[in-house]
DNA sequence: ATCAAATGTTTTGACCTGTAATCATTCGCT
DNA sequence: AGCGAATGATTACAGGTCAAAACATTTGAT
């Protein structure tokens, strides 16, 4: 009987790590935001069309994970500062492609930390074997939270570059 | 000289799964909004105040580590619904007791779940050596992550209940 | 040629989240 | 008693995030 409230307490725990984890990351990206203008997921956006070139909504929603509503919202918002610029294709007046304006390669040039520098410290103090294990742990979870099975790599192979973030 | 390219790799490594783990977490809360018509913050608001009973804001706010502010916004969603009736203390009239309507309890007599079930079906079919490995991982990460080391459990000591979650 | 389905983007609407500023009260000192 | 500091809550503002709806355009089938 004290099983259950066993399991409840196990899925707590993961619910209040996760929370915290999600809580601190927020932070750093509000913290960057402040010390460099820009907020992490603007910059992984901005990184992803520096990597990826003139590129579409779509390619860069697939390569940052975030839906496509999200990105053309953050698009706005890096095109209203001035570091993309968004022109329409010529061949297909449906797409829209981004690239870097002078001022986006410029704030790229000296990287701002996508992570929490404290965080980053004490990580690289941990052995190689604890690091190993947290990393495969955080991808564990990852894949356990994917919406479906079957296909941990989903098939898409639609000529996408490396999805990384 | 390629050792630094296998540091940024690593770290990439973690946030791309960090990201993924957010997303899906965010992803469930809207499915469950769907669902049950509150999000999970609502809910971890809601069970906070069934937990605590008439309670003050900055209590709740501790109890659920989110900012007063967001707890006063997700009152005030909660308040417009009739799910939470807040009333000024008699005594201090600066603070504000919250407490649950009936519509409120009535929400919570069959609580829905803050965490995915297609995860945590999958979470539980691991062998429980694993499970304990993936927990103690996120907790390590959360500690890592943890604004100030030197007091994992800072010495709060107001009186306050478990700050679960 | 035409019209429907598919595709790519943006808009809309709702929520979460935090910091900083503001408001109201209470407390502590003199 | 009175005034400034501390405290509790809310508001204002700036973002992030998504699904669904709305648009625009292209493609495919007839």
């Amino acid at each position: 009987m004290g099983e259950q409230k066993q399991k409840k307490r196990e899925f707590l725990d993961i619910l209040v790590a996760l929370r915290q984890i999600i809580r601190a990351t927020d932070l750093h990206s509000k913290h960057v935001m402040k010390v460099c203008g820009l907020t992490v997921p603007q910059l992984v956006v901005l990184l992803a069309i520096e990597e990826l070139g003139a590129v579409t909504v779509r390619q860069i929603s697939k390569h940052v994970s975030l839906s496509q509503a999200t990105v053309t919202t953050i698009l706005n918002r890096l095109e209203d500062r001035n570091f993309v610029k968004r022109t329409r294709n010529t061949t297909d007046k449906r797409v829209v492609n981004s690239c870097l304006t002078d001022k986006g390669r410029a704030v790229l040039v000296d990287t701002p930390p996508l992570m929490d520098g404290h965080f980053m410290l004490r990580y690289e103090k941990l052995d190689s074997a604890k690091r190993a294990e947290i990393l495969e742990a955080l991808q564990e979870v990852a894949n356990l939270m994917a919406p479906e099975e079957g296909t941990p790599i989903p098939p898409t192979d639609d000529g996408e570059l490396t999805p990384l973030l």
